[in-house]
This record gives C-alpha cells, structure tokens and sequence, in this order.
RNA sequence: GUGAUUGUAGCUCAGUUGGUUAGAGCGUCGGAUUGUGAUUCCGAAGGCCGCCGGUUCGAGCCCGGUCAGUCACCCCA
C-alpha cells in the first residue's frame, strides 16, 4: 500500500516554518486593529450560486477552478474561491448594515482547482480586508494603506504598488467598445488566446504577455483616458489622498483584474522576486457587489493579501541571521534528580514566558547538551547527584559558556522563581 | 486544461555502454570524555531507486502508463 500524500497543490507547514506563519497572522491581526477594522469569520463552503453570483459568471474562477460538490441533501456547495463573497453574505444575513458602514478582514484558506506553480496552489490563504459603506476615495487610501504598512512592517520595500481605474457602469461599456473597435480590425493578427479574449473579456488583452499581441495592446486605447467625470474625481483624489499618506505608487493602466466586481480603483502589489505569479496582494473598489447579492446598493473596497506570497518574498528578501536562543533545558542525571526535578519544570512552564525542555530518557550529559542546541536553547539546567548532595542545582548559559550554582531547597515554585529571575 | 523538466537514505545529491551485496556529505543515534554542547576523531542505524506494467538471461539505468514535485502558458493571492 502506498502512503498516502497531502493533495496536489496543497502543502503541511510545520515548525519551524510555523512560527512564521504565526507571526503574520498576528500582525495581520494588529494592523487591521489599528484602522479600526474587526475580524470576521465565515464558512469555508457556501451555496455554490454565491460565488457565481458574485465573482462572476464567465471569470475562469468559475468557470473551471471551482471546487464544487453536492451534499448529501442534494445541494450545490463550492469551496470558497475567495473570501469576498463569503463576507458580503455574512454582513447582509446578520443585516449589519443596519449599523453604517463596516470595516472587516478575514484572515484564513480559499480553494482554486489549478496547476500548482510558483506562488500558486490549490489550497492558499489570504488576508482580506473590505471597506462596506464608504463610497469616498479616503476608505480606498484607508484599504492600501493596511497593504503597506504591512508590507513595510516586513521591511518588503521591493513590492511596488500599482494602481489603475476600470470605470464603472457608464464609462466602461463605452471603453469596452471602443477596445472592440481597435482590436477587431486586427483580430487576425492577434495570438490565440488574444482572439479568444475578443469575444470573452477584451480588457484581458492588455495584459498579454505575448509578442504578437504587443503592437497593438501600446496603440490601444486606455481606460484613463476614457474615465467619466465621477470616475476621473474619484482617481484624482485618491492619488491626493495616497501621496498625502506618503504611499509611492505607479499607475499602470493595463492592470485587470479576474473577478468582476470591480469597480474605479483596481491595485496590485507585485514583486520581482515572485516568478510569474507576482501579485502579493491585489484588490480595488466593487460598489455594485453588494448589490448583486441581494443587498442595498452599498459602496466597497478591499484587497486579498496571498499569505504564501508575502512569506516568499520575505524569504527571499532576508539573508540568513542567526535564530534567537531561548527557554531551559532542564537536565536530570539519574532517577532522583528526575524526581526532584520534575515538578520544577512544571513550574518552571507555569510561570515562564520562555520554553522549558525536558528529556527525561537516562541518557549522557553531551546528549542532553546537544539537544539542547537543538532546541535553541538559551539555558541549560542540570541536576545531578552532586548538587541534590549539596542542595543545588547548575544553570548554565549557553552562549556565554558559564555554569553557575543556585541554590536547591524549598518547594519547587520557590526553585522555579528563583530560575526565573536569574534567566531574564 | 497545455508545454517543459525532475523523482535514489530524514535533507542535498553521486551512481560508468543495462551486470553480483546501491554510495557520499549533512543530520540522527552511540562511543572517544563513568558530569559540560556549536570544532575534531571512530562506529552504527537508516533505501519497495515514486508507483504499475513492458523489453531483457539480467533494469536505479531502456520503453509505456500513472502519481507527485518544479517551472512556464492560461489565470491569479
């Protein structure tokens, strides 16, 4: 029989590299925190027509990478393939609304059946952040500046921000035809899959990376140049808004981006040192969302943030430094120091902040050292027969390579307290 | 879904025109040192050579399939 692997696309995180993970998770946490912004969560699988409904039917998202699945009361759930659409559900089910605007993220896995490359996976997780209820270009500049104050919190200064408006219900059927109108005379000429996107999603063709395609992709008309006057204020105040805030960005007028919601703003994060799928981070503005789903017409904004991404590129980015030792290594020799010492170490992981270690096999004491090492430990504490004789006990630093002799008498929380205080 | 490429010890990788008991470094465990670790020396354990089938007297090596990894397209976090 064969053992058994974790599925494609999908991969186990474990120590250490789980200690990143929990570090990201926990300044996501503090930054939303700081923009006022409340944790939701919501179901991983939800009614497969909220994801048609609301990522769009004819995006690829739907169309082929869906995880989909009847239940066994005959109904049609999907894994989610984003966290958007899971959010606008939860926020209209519990009518928060009712309440003014809401401010939300959303930290946790979405699913896309697709090739796994660099950067991509068939299980990944995302921080989503949504902005309910603020149609103003200052909750579009709150929104990217949560995605930059992370990235610099990482020290990431390679992720450039790009930044782009696809118009809205006026001015982007009439940007959508005249594209129509500059590529179709060509439509020969144009690759594959370029003639493909004619028909489907014309916009798409701007970002082509094909060489045939780019003759005409840099004549094409550009959306920035079409936008209608709300759309134009709404652009121009956000850069106002993003340089007042300090943010650098470029404009880059051939960003689209895959679900169909957005609306005006659309923004990447992208690094360099991503491989094809560059995209850190990605969002934009989607006002009619809401809407779509059975909601009051209410203005958002929001972005997806793919943790897998950020934790490469700060992989990539950070050289190798040297791991911070930390806790005890608690050492007995011999079944009465084990004895002794036992309730001291559970004291010791009582009342310590610091990791206490302890292996309690009857093994040598360069044994005990070197599993000290590898646990990184700051501290080795050693009990042995000698020292229960004179009512001590050895604790020795392990970097500055010195043993001292503290006292061993009392009940054991008295021991560990007095551990503790030498060791901070 | 399309294309390329790679699967040999826990990890990184050798393995000759197909030829007997498949190797190294690192790591692990033990010892040198009956109580002092990141250096050194010695020893040991650890392999369905991804899986299934085929060719052959004989397959880690050749062929087909399959699963998985990696990279790119498509698409996106």
């Amino acid at each position: 029989m064969n053992p058994i692997s974790a599925p494609r696309g999908t991969r186990d995180v474990y120590p250490p590299e789980s200690a990143h993970w929990i570090r990201l998770e926990g300044d996501c946490r503090d930054i939303a925190r700081r923009f006022g912004y409340g944790e939701i969560r919501t179901p991983i699988f939800e009614a497969t027509e909220l994801f048609a409904r609301g990522v769009g039917e004819t995006t690829d998202i739907v169309e082929k990478e869906m995880y989909t699945f009847t239940d066994k009361g005959d109904r049609s759930m999907t894994l989610r393939p984003e966290l958007t659409a899971g959010i606008v559900r939860a926020v209209l089910e519990h009518k928060l609304f009712a309440q003014g605007p809401q401010r939300l993220y959303a930290l946790g896995p979405f699913f896309r059946y697709e090739r796994p490359q660099a950067g991509r996976y068939r299980q990944a997780h995302q921080l989503s952040v949504e902005c309910f209820g603020v149609a103003g270009a200052d909750a579009d500049a709150e929104v990217i500046q949560i995605a930059a104050l992370l990235l610099a919190r990482y020290g990431i200064a390679d992720a450039a921000l790009n930044l782009n408006s696809v118009g809205d219900s006026v001015c982007r059927p009439r940007y959508r035809a005249a594209l129509l109108d500059h590529f179709r005379p060509h439509a020969d000429a144009l690759s594959a899959d370029s003639q493909r996107r004619l028909e489907r999603n014309p916009l798409r063709i701007l970002d082509s990376k094909d060489e045939k395609d780019r003759p005409f992709v840099e004549t094409a008309p550009l959306m920035i140049d079409l936008l209608c006057d709300d759309c134009r204020a709404h652009f121009d105040t956000l850069r106002r808004y993003l340089d007042a805030l300090g943010i650098a960005y470029t404009i880059n007028p051939r960003i689209v981006r895959g679900l169909d919601y957005y609306t005006r703003t659309v923004f990447e994060f992208v690094s360099s040192v991503l491989g094809a799928q560059s995209t850190v981070c990605g969002g934009g503005r989607y006002d009619g969302l809401v809407e779509e789903l059975g909601g009051p017409p209410t203005p958002g904004v929001g972005f997806g943030l793919g943790l897998e991404r950020f934790l490469m590129v700060v992989e990539k980015l950070a050289g190798e430094h040297a791991p911070v030792r930390r806790g005890i290594q608690a050492i007995a020799l011999g079944d009465a120091a084990r004895d002794r010492l036992m309730p001291v170490v559970g004291k010791l992981r009582e009342t310590s902040g610091e990791p206490t270690f302890a292996d309690w096999q009857d093994r040598k004491l360069t044994a005990h050292f070197k599993a000290a090492d590898r646990n990184g430990a700051r501290w080795a504490l050693i009990l042995g027969d000698d020292e229960l004789a004179k009512e001590e006990i050895v604790l020795r630093d392990l970097l500055a390579r010195e043993d001292r002799r503290l006292p061993m008498a009392g009940p054991a929380a008295e021991v560990a307290r007095t551990l503790v205080e030498a060791t901070t």
